[in-house]
DNA sequence: CTGAAAGCGCTTACAG
DNA sequence: CTGAAAGCGCTTACAG
């Protein structure tokens, strides 16, 4: 790789004028801005961005922190980022955790020492000194999807709304014995939406009836257990709320295996909707996330935080969007 | 954020001397090693990757370029790529290109020049000069996916006898009448699932039935159009595969609206599986890519590629791997 | 308008 | 066993 210097002996001129041609940061007289451009262009000169971050202090670099990316809400919002970060002059490091604290302490330790100047994070929670340490540090740090630290800024959706709107919506189809199925409630997305199902539940008059099994918590096989769960232990079992999507397909096929009519005896609601919904057999209804704008979103607060100066860095931001509820065939 | 210069100040040594006590570089005193250790540790000293990156040469990063992530194949690689990644001590750069020529190029510009000391890529095939480039200038590259240029290292999947197998399959099942959901025949994986299709059709004597519409290939949309398509095209249409999953939800749902009876009147079977077959209403067949494998086994090829001494570098590699067909519902 | 110098934070021959 | 020095490839005050 050709460097400055290459440039330098070869357009005749300092090191120190080719930088300054080359990206415009003061007048270079035009003959020699001539040669040098001709110069970098023949040799097929390319910064070197290390060098260009060492020296500058910042490595336009974010690091994304998610628990997984196949089958999950999280390959959407991994794609906005980049692409708003890439608009922005920022490239993407990823770090997939499986939500295994150590592993993200992990990747959370890589990251700071210059990896990247600024980190988005769907955190585990069990992280949160280490996180503030890094804030600290002159990190900035952005939660995106779990708000597991008040402390620190946040994208997020509404998800107390989710679970509640999606009751009211079943109710008004009828449905008086709604079932949940939903996950960690360690997790401020799985704790919020239980939060928004009994708060609508209780003003309806109707009984809670929860479900939860051994399975992970993101899969289809937690959707598929807890399901049958359900139909077993609620009598009347009219209606089933799934958390993510994944478990909505779980709890679709026990119903198919049973020979128990969707929508007609039981219907099914997801509360993460990422538009696998209107793909199935029979399609889902969900409250659809808005995936991609929270993570253009994210990107531009965080990069918004990192380019201010010292002096008048921006305060706690907690963005909370909403989901939009998209009615399909399985209610 | 403490640099060495002032662990060293703090221990009373030089730089030099923390460096090589806490990279176990050469031997140190003990008692000066514990000086050294007790300040890093009291500074919280962690040290700047962009630095050592400068000096040595080297980033640590993998830069991983593909066309998309939700609700395809590239979300599950793109973890098998990371969690080794990170194994080996490399980062994992993302970009997404959504197949754009462009996109791609800017892209490459980025990575090339010191952001990657390497690079995976699912490439559309119209940067093959930028890619040679870049390769030659010592930066290794490794195709993922798509074998675009036979010149560039390879991990991909057999598609041809993922065809082959498939029609052989249905065939078996009585099949007689197939139609084929493919894309565009630029890509590599696209042509070649053709081929083997062509050749196993070829040999049974059976007729080809092939579809096409304007909707973007990888998409639900295109298997919808496709299907009905064969539907209305092949007398007699008895099974339909699709190139991929998203393809093959596409054709189910015509199916189910036109109320063909599957498995009983028309067959349907992806030859891109990624798992998520196996939960839906009515599960598919398909032709499984071990996708995690594909990327730990592309960053084992180009980590040793990077660490390789100059003049011992490997040469050209194709990794070919198997699909395995797993049978469901559908068929 | 341009050159010479310092320095970002490290690592690594080179001495001693 | 450890220090002093050079240098990775840039950018940016400082002179002139």
């Amino acid at each position: 790789m050709a460097t400055l210097k290459d440039v330098a002996r070869l357009a005749c001129v300092d090191v120190s004028t080719v930088s300054r041609a080359l990206n415009n940061t003061s007048y270079v007289h035009p003959d020699t801005k001539a040669r040098v451009y001709a110069a970098a262009k023949e040799l097929g000169y390319h910064p070197n961005v290390v060098a260009q971050a060492l020296r500058q202090g910042r490595r336009h670099t974010i690091g994304v922190v998610v628990p997984r990316l196949h089958l999950a809400i999280f390959s959407e919002i991994l794609q906005g980022i980049e692409e708003e970060g890439r608009r922005q002059g920022y490239a993407t490091l990823v770090c997939v955790t499986e939500d295994d604290a150590a592993t993200e302490k992990e990747c959370l330790g890589r990251l700071r020492g210059g990896f990247a100047d600024g980190i988005i994070i769907a955190a585990t929670g069990h992280n949160g000194r280490l996180l503030r340490d890094i804030r600290a540090s002159g990190i900035p740090v952005l939660q995106i999807v779990r708000k597991q630290d008040p402390r620190i800024s946040s994208v997020t959706v509404d998800y107390v709304s989710c679970g509640y709107d999606a009751v009211q919506y079943l109710y008004g189809k009828g449905c008086r014995h709604i079932g949940l199925i939903s996950g960690s409630l360690h997790l401020a997305p799985y704790k919020e939406r239980q939060d928004g199902y009994c708060r609508a539940v209780r003003e309806l008059g109707l009984e809670e009836n929860f479900s939860a099994c051994s399975q992970p918590v993101n899969s289809f096989e937690y959707g598929y257990e807890c399901a049958e769960q359900l139909l077993e232990e609620v009598p009347g079992l009219d209606a089933i709320i799934a958390a993510v999507d994944i478990q909505g397909l779980g709890a679709i096929r026990v119903l198919k295996e049973r020979s128990v009519e969707m929508p007609g005896r039981v219907r099914v609601i997801s509360l993460t909707g990422h538009s696998v919904g209107g793909m199935l057999e029979t399609s889902m209804t969900s409250m659809e996330m808005p995936a991609y704008e929270m993570g253009s979103k994210a990107v531009r607060m965080i990069v918004e935080e990192i380019e201010a100066p010292e002096d008048r860095k921006p305060g706690l931001q907690h963005l909370a969007l909403a989901a939009t509820l998209v009615k399909r065939e399985s209610t």
